[in-house]
DNA sequence: CTATCTTTCAAACGGTCGTTTGAATTGCGG
DNA sequence: CCGCAATTCAAACGACCGTTTGAAAGATAG
């Protein structure tokens, strides 16, 4: 009934939660200020404390609403796995393909702010603020269950701790991959139009993690210490 | 000549490098302020300025003070291997074990700060603030270079580009793993004294990198895209 | 002991931080 | 059109930030 085209219910917490995604990966948490934030934004300074309570609660919320979904589509890629093949054995190759593909499918994301969002969540798993790692294990724990236990019922051969390593090492390349931007120059080698280009992306991935999980077991590893 | 033993030359120097090395670690290089670190070192809070200049100073002395003599060390370390098997092609699992070899022996320096610089080096490959990552970049640059070669050398084979690419997995996944403390919870299954046994970790970030960098090339690699 | 240079110290500087307040404005069902 | 609730707004709050200052204290050489 305006000139002003449909302002949806809740315009000013999108518009907050879209300048502080994009901030928060530029400048981390505490260099991205609120004034900087709802300037970015378009709204009022109080408008940050009034629609989300803190600035805590901001940077919550940012996380919480792309990573839930995020986390539900690499359950049901599992899901979907477990049900095409029923009863057989999982290749590990098909269970981190499920794993990387709905992180890699965001970023092709380009002019939305997914991409923004999958850089600030790979710098966060080195964030020194105990409360915000504590916050991203926690929307992680589900999905993060369900993939360690698909991966021990594709390797039953190889020794629980050796496993868990290999997960996290694989976790941690996914997690560095994502968040470096040009962060070092050894890069510098690869044409920029190819950094982003997911399926590219995907394949290599794949193939080194791959690989990583099925390194041979040498008989050093439980020998040691 | 006096009561207190020897006062080294420039021991409030030590203390405000050890400790910044511990709360930049701790909070980050933002949230850990001139007061705290101050206090931490015993040290008067005009110290930092009158001995460093600025805090972004601090920054790059905390890390010069490492970093460098860890380069020199890893370059010397391939210089090593490639005395010892002249004009013949190194192993990369050679090369690998030459450039985790001096982050993990610092790891062990346990009481000294070396842990902690190690995890604080890894937290900031991943830092917002440009300036910080174009020094650790700068600071990285000879080793890096060297290896780089190494590696092209002792895989004619691969394409450059996916060379890189693994190359980069491959840092990350060092830093990733030095970096992480508790990050997730994922690491609840391995016990804590472990965590920092750095004989058997450099045994698992061998087997692990070293089947990842030989993954097999499939043909789509090149072809997409 | 004196003179000179280095280092330490308490205090204050201007600025920015996240948050709060209370009034003004808007949207909307009656 | 009115009344009420939801939202926006300008202004201010106290706290903490990195840095500077000028005087006090310590070390050193003649």
């Amino acid at each position: 009934m305006s000139l002003r085209a449909i302002k949806p219910q809740h315009e000013t917490r999108t518009r907050i939660l879209d300048a502080a995604e994009e901030l928060f990966m530029q400048h981390g948490f505490e260099g991205a200020s609120m004034r900087m934030l709802t300037a970015k934004a378009g709204v009022n300074l109080a408008a940050v404390n009034y629609h989300f309570g803190s600035k805590h609660a901001l940077i919550e919320a940012v996380f919480r609403r792309r990573l839930d979904p995020m986390n539900v589509a690499r359950i049901a890629a599992l899901d979907r796995l477990e049900v095409d093949a029923p009863g057989r054995v999982l290749a590990p190759e098909s269970i981190i393909r499920a794993f990387i593909g709905p992180g890699l499918r965001m970023i092709e994301d380009a002019k939305g702010g997914g991409r923004n969002f999958i850089r600030l969540l790979g710098r966060t798993y080195t964030e020194p603020a105990k409360s915000i790692r504590a916050l991203i294990g926690h929307l992680y724990a589900p999905a993060m269950e369900r993939y360690k236990a698909a991966f021990e019922r594709a390797l039953p051969q190889m020794p629980r701790e050796e496993l868990v390593w290999r997960i996290y090492f694989m976790f941690g390349t996914l997690a560095y991959t994502l968040a470096a931007t040009d962060t070092v120059q050894l890069i510098a080698g690869c044409k920029p139009e190819d950094r982003y280009d997911a399926r590219l992306l995907e394949e290599r991935l794949a193939a080194f993690l791959t690989a990583g999980l099925n390194a041979p077991l040498k008989n050093t590893i439980r020998k040691a210490a």
